[in-house]
DNA sequence: GCCGAAAATTGATTTGAGTCATGACAAGTG
DNA sequence: CACTTGTCATGACTCAAATCAATTTTCGGC
């Protein structure tokens, strides 16, 4: 289990380390900023330690205090219908944030749990607001990625609304490999961060549907999977798949 | 046909007319702002006459330049796929803000269509931007409707990715009746601003369903539906029904 | 390494939504 | 006014996904 790793440095652990450093700087909220901005933004971002698997990041309804930006591994994020009954509204790749939807009514609108290992920066807002009154880029930059995350979630919808099971499967994996790709990542063969349940609750298919319909993929030589580990044999027709439609 | 007037002020047509006269206030932009912070927004808030039914607002790829509230009537946000299938991703109702997504590329990644004959404000991102440098309670709006619109599209996601027809209607159908309550408006008796096929369209279904559903949701009483004319006969039915999940 | 629990796969069957076809009705047009 | 056009409703039929059930595989803990 070769698992890249994204700590921004080599420095001791737990030593402050800068966004500079980082890999994720193309893609993340320093996106395009100075390098003078960078660390200044740097100083306020708060390293958690690692959560293991299936912890909670926050819980709806919590206070909002902090947006957070996947370091390493995967998130997903869940609200709970009045029925008590929760629902994946996203998975979120390193470089992304969650939280932002905290922003309006100060307290979170969804609950985030790591799907796998998984370490965050943490980056209170009242330090965000204060910085960005005086950093016009970091100002605009927070305002893109809402306007961004606005955008992923429209994409999202047009994701689950597919209409058949195998077009919201391909379109699923497709926006994986894309992503992946953005990150300088494989985007051919990687390791699906989800359960095959988080896959359909995300989607709206039971389990098995989502079990048949990766076989079935596989024994058209479209994918390989084995257990969580993908590798796409034929990208173009998974493309052509999730974005056929009727 | 009594269509409800939006127009903020009784003043001469084309006059200017201030936010503060505008029956949306505790729904839009300027909601909890003071008043002549409200009236220095109101300024910069361009009143273009209004689009009459299925006309673009703005298309997908154009250069952004303005974000627009609803004012009165409706409209869609609808994305291409790769394949040149529109997809709805969304209704808009008075009070709500669209063109937030065109920010993070400076270009729109939407399109926007009306439903019927609808007026918008519309308010130039330059403009805002400036404002809000010297108006810290624009600054903080601003972040909380792209914040609230993104606590939307979740809402949204767990919509259209609901398991059967019926739930994913009725889920619809309560959340019009929600957001027409927030705006002081009849919540259980309202018109459909969109077509079966558009409804079809945004939740993934096709019309037959559509309109299957809600016959059947008619014959069992929990509607009254005559062309677009809907009358929530048991509201409470219709959100058991959308919310009861496997 | 072994065990039990959870996750995933696979099969058989039922059910619900899609497809195709037709007709009703309303609105718009010459 | 007749005629076209678009929207909506409904029926017959098909097919895909849900459901129910039984294994198999994987994984975490001892």
């Amino acid at each position: 289990m070769t698992q890249i790793n994204f700590r921004p440095a080599d420095g001791v652990k737990g030593a402050p380390t800068s966004c500079a450093n980082c890999r994720l700087i193309d893609i993340c909220l320093p996106l395009s900023m100075q390098l003078d901005d960078i660390d200044r933004l740097s100083r306020i971002i708060q390293h958690r330690r690692p959560l293991q698997k299936n912890q909670y990041l926050y819980r709806v309804n919590e206070p909002f205090r902090s947006i957070y930006a996947v370091r390493s591994g995967t998130v997903k994020t869940t609200i709970l219908s009045e029925s008590g009954h929760e629902k994946i509204t996203g998975f979120y790749l390193p470089g992304e944030l969650v939280g932002l939807d905290g922003i309006a009514e100060n307290r979170y609108t969804c609950s985030v749990v790591t799907l796998e290992t998984t370490s965050v920066c943490e980056i209170p807002f009242v330090q965000i607001e204060a910085l960005s009154a005086q950093m016009p880029s970091l100002q605009r930059n927070v305002l893109q990625m809402l306007s961004r995350e606005i955008s992923h979630d429209q994409q999202r919808i047009s994701l689950v609304s597919k209409s058949s099971a195998e077009q919201r499967i391909a379109a699923l994996l497709v926006s994986l490999s894309r992503r992946y790709e953005a990150r300088k990542l494989a985007a051919h063969e990687f390791s699906l961060p989800m359960s095959r349940t988080d896959m359909g609750n995300f989607l709206g298919l039971t389990v098995e549907t989502v079990s048949r319909v990766l076989s079935r993929l596989q024994s058209q030589n479209t994918i390989h999977l084995n257990r969580k580990e993908l590798r796409i044999l034929d990208f173009a027709l998974l493309l052509e798949i999730a974005e056929d439609s009727r």
